[in-house]
DNA sequence: AACAGGGGCTGGAGTCCCGA
DNA sequence: TCGGGACTCCAGCCCCTGTT
């Protein structure tokens, strides 16, 4: 097994394979670590409270959500708050060049512009807070390490290709420290796309991204120009507007496939956003399909 | 259609933390 | 120490929704 001192070294000049080295939970409580180095890139993700990591000269917070990718050789130390126990994914891996079942990362950056920028980016150090994606990657990752199945190596050179894309996407969109009230709209608007379908309070978001929902009602006004339900009612019409022209489902199913338990409401709302009935609006769009169609 | 209860929205006050 | 930003909490008004 050949490891390369940085993630951007020959990465792009030879066909190179990524390789999950180690891969741990731990909760951190009370302990003492010395700085230290290895061959292996390392990411440690906080899964519950906090800690800082101290690279060279600085001292990073890890919070709740929030990650770091440390290139390989870099220095580092963790420091755990005695008082404030730490919950982390830590995963150490490197590169390996053989044949493989999936094409090196050498020519998936033809498919990723992010990807070919991230693989050259110089960095020692990134920290990024996770909207939900990388921890979901890194949990399918692990869990697939420690299965046996036949399918192993092929589902792991998935996962890490996927974990690779996210973090390209990431670095590419990372946002000041100061912004991270952004990091908590997308992530409601994660949590409105997965269950509009549901009765969704707005409780219910703020408990989804961790924030008090009078405060995350406001900075998502703020940043979206719209409030959380108007989004969501707008998520709703849109979806329910693909249903009437795509399938035969009844209006009053509609309603409660959308999230609207009440039929008159569905049909105030309806109206109100595409100045049509949701009978007029099936009627419209199906007479349009079938005048194509011949 | 009227009504009542629950939840959404908003403004303001207060706390905490961080940097100047 | 002070100011500003992030965040919480609360009160009051308004709208939605289920019931009668």
């Amino acid at each position: 097994m050949s490891h390369f001192k940085s993630i951007n070294g020959s990465l792009l000049k030879h066909d190179f394979y990524p390789k999950v080295t180690a891969f741990y939970f731990k909760t951190w409580i009370s302990f003492y670590m010395d700085f230290h180095r290895h061959d292996d890139i390392e990411i440690m993700y906080v899964l519950k409270g906090q800690c800082i990591v101290k690279v060279e000269k600085q001292s990073l917070l890890l919070k709740q959500g929030s990650f770091i990718l440390l290139d390989a050789n870099v220095p580092h130390k963790l420091v755990i708050d005695p008082n404030k126990p730490c919950r982390m994914l830590n995963i150490e891996f490197g590169f390996v060049e053989k044949n493989n079942l999936l094409p090196p990362l050498r020519k998936l950056i033809n498919e990723s512009q992010n990807l070919h920028e991230f693989l050259r980016f110089p960095f020692k150090y990134l920290v990024l807070k996770d909207t939900n994606e990388i921890y979901h990657t890194l949990k399918s990752l692990v869990l697939e390490l420690d299965s046996k199945e036949e399918e192993q190596e092929l589902m792991v050179q998935l996962h890490m290709t996927q974990l690779f894309v996210w973090l390209a996407r990431m670095m590419k969109n990372a946002l000041p420290q100061n912004e991270e009230a952004n990091v908590y709209v997308k992530r409601a608007i994660d949590f409105l796309h997965q269950n509009y379908d549901c009765d969704i309070k707005i409780k219910d978001v703020g408990e989804a991204v961790n924030l008090h929902p009078g405060y995350l009602h406001r900075i998502f006004k703020k940043q979206m120009n719209l409030t959380m339900v108007e989004y969501l009612t707008s998520l709703r019409i849109e979806k329910a507007k693909m249903l009437l022209s795509e399938t035969e489902i009844p209006i009053i199913d509609i309603a409660v496939y959308v999230g609207m338990n009440s039929r008159q409401y569905f049909s105030l709302l309806f109206k109100k956003y595409t100045e049509t009935t949701p009978l007029q609006y099936r009627k419209f769009s199906q007479r349009n399909v079938h005048q194509i169609k011949e």
